[in-house]
DNA sequence: ATGAAAGCGCTAACAA
DNA sequence: TTGTTAGCGCTTTCAT
């Protein structure tokens, strides 16, 4: 009976191959575009596929040595503005190829990230994009031996060995710092991302470098630990407001925990910006449409989606032998939420 | 050399019959969890599996007959917080089986629909989930003939022959209009969604009802086409304004057509609330965001992607023969874009 | 309870 | 330029 759900009646190049009276492995080839066929009989093969409403079994092609047309991707979570927006870059993309996607949602179980990549290589799709923040290295090395493309997206590898794309994190914390500083801000906090990643880190030394350059002092103080999500913003900030000294602005790490700050800033009755600058980083949709309109640093997330596929399918279809790392620039969008300090 | 990127070491069950000792089909029993199979037996072929990292390759399982375990999902674009929504919620769903997803975006692009389809019931998944408001009828018509279980998401198939879930978009549209009639509102404008859609239609008619039953007049001049675009809401929306008895209250099919009438609105300087009442439907994730925050008709998007995937791999596992329809209960989210009309 | 063997639809040598 | 053939890794009869 499991059979009769399969046994669909549909076309295969044995049906193409009957109508055009040809071989079936000359109906293959026709249709893969190999270039030794006859004009004449590709013609006719084409066709009868077509009057035969003839679709590929993909499957089939993958298992035997093909393409399977498909791109698996990874991400953590779908419920994060961040992951989405690459994702819909990827899509985007993609949609210019004829290649599908195929999409693997960790939610963060560890043990399905690996059993996900092995089930990938293993012929589930043509190429593996890792919106990942912290792929484990264990599957990482594995894949490394492999000559299996993939790309890793805003995640360092710290060896320098796989094909990457990221963003200037450290210039646009830089950024941002300096563009507080500018606005006359001499104490600006500063709630860190999730500093086991190494955009969390690069966005740390961005703060501090700009500091550094214009002559401020670091206040260690000032730097709250956070974690890219928004309740850490919330506690972070929280603390922060909890100093005898406040700082006049706060950065954070991403515009997640930026909306965490605000949060806490209106429960304990302060306006943004008017008593309490702040900024963010990542430029994630929902910024522009919340109140205040966030200043922030944008990284062109879906950019960096569509880079990555790129790099992919010119890896897949060996366009290109070694790896490529890509670091695309962010900028600063400047907003309603940060203003010069009261006098 | 295409060879090469297969020919990947990855053990087959040939391998883990020869270390634990079996025939093959022994093994795919064994893990298949075929019942007749000794208990020792499995336990060894388990081990072996475990051992060699055995992971499955699912092309060909699913070339043989068996599952794919994935399941398809057309959708017209990602870049649409209502279709994001729904995919959200199917993804969660899904992450509780071990099912994966395989996305298909047509972006719109109608010959590329039916190929998807046309491509999943051949065997790349074991179900599909349409998320396409405008369903053609031509490759509805085949799936329906077929057995391959699919499920229609907020589209209403007319000949209700298939499975379905939607949500009460009679009755949001009604209570949403009433809610303004309440509030004293007596000129209420329309903005409708695309007319070829039920649920466009179902919420115009939920409207009229609700003047109809409150004994209010209903004026053509205040129904403006929309599409269920920010822009065509901000169209209709200019086209109200320039009515000689304005509105005092817009209803807007879904909160994307209420941005565009907050935009029209902003821009002839008129206030929402103060000046004019919005209400949307959806309550997309952003309509609790922006400024001011969208009271509206939520539509519970998440929740009809989990019911529909569950209804799938009812139909897939069988565990269910025939089809159901489901609708989904709409609330009233009071926010603050509506209050009475000023005096 | 298990093994042997026949495909699933297709690609890619290998011949011709 | 085209046909023949051998698998790809697996499920599923059919035997035993």
């Amino acid at each position: 009976m499991q059979k009769d759900d399969k046994k669909t009646n549909a076309p295969t190049i044995v049906d193409v191959a009957r109508e055009s009276g040809v071989s079936y492995s000359t109906v293959s080839r026709a249709l893969n575009g190999y270039e030794f066929v006859k004009p004449s009989t590709r013609e006719k093969v084409l066709q009868a596929a077509q009057k035969l409403g003839y679709v590929p079994n993909q499957q089939a092609r993958s298992l035997a040595g093909g393409r399977s047309n498909l791109i698996g991707i990874l991400v953590p979570t779908l419920s994060n503005g961040y992951v989405a927006e690459i994702v819909r870059g990827i899509d985007e993309e993609l949609t210019k190829s004829n290649y599908n996607l195929i999409l693997y949602t960790t939610h963060r179980h560890h043990g399905k990230e690996s059993t996900y990549v092995a089930s990938i290589v293993n012929g589930a799709a043509d190429g593996l994009l890792l919106v990942v923040p912290l792929v484990s290295t264990s599957y990482l090395n594995a894949l490394r031996q492999q000559t299996f493309p993939y790309v890793l997206i805003d995640q360092s590898d710290m060896t320098e060995t796989s094909a990457m794309v990221n963003a200037t994190n450290w210039q646009g914390a830089y950024e941002a710092t300096e563009y507080l500083i500018k606005l006359g801000h001499r104490r600006i906090g500063f709630i860190t991302g999730l500093m086991g990643l190494n955009s969390a880190a690069e966005r740390l030394k961005g703060y501090t470098a700009a500091l550094d350059d214009y002559e401020i002092p670091l206040r260690h103080e000032l730097i709250a630990e956070g974690n890219f999500q928004q309740t850490s913003g919330y506690r972070a900030t929280q603390k922060l407001l909890d100093l005898n000294e406040r700082p006049t602005a706060i950065f954070a790490a991403n515009d997640l925990s930026a909306y965490g700050a605000i949060e806490a800033l209106r429960e304990r009755g302060m306006r943004v910006p008017e008593d309490m600058s702040v900024i963010g980083f990542d430029d994630i949709p929902q910024s522009s449409l919340i109140y205040p309109k966030l200043t922030t640093i944008r990284q062109p997330l879906d950019q960096m989606g569509r880079v990555a596929v790129k790099m992919l399918l010119e890896h897949i279809e060996q366009r290109v032998q070694g790896m490529r790392q890509v670091t695309l620039a962010t900028r600063l969008i400047v907003r309603d939420s940060c203003r010069p300090p009261q006098a």
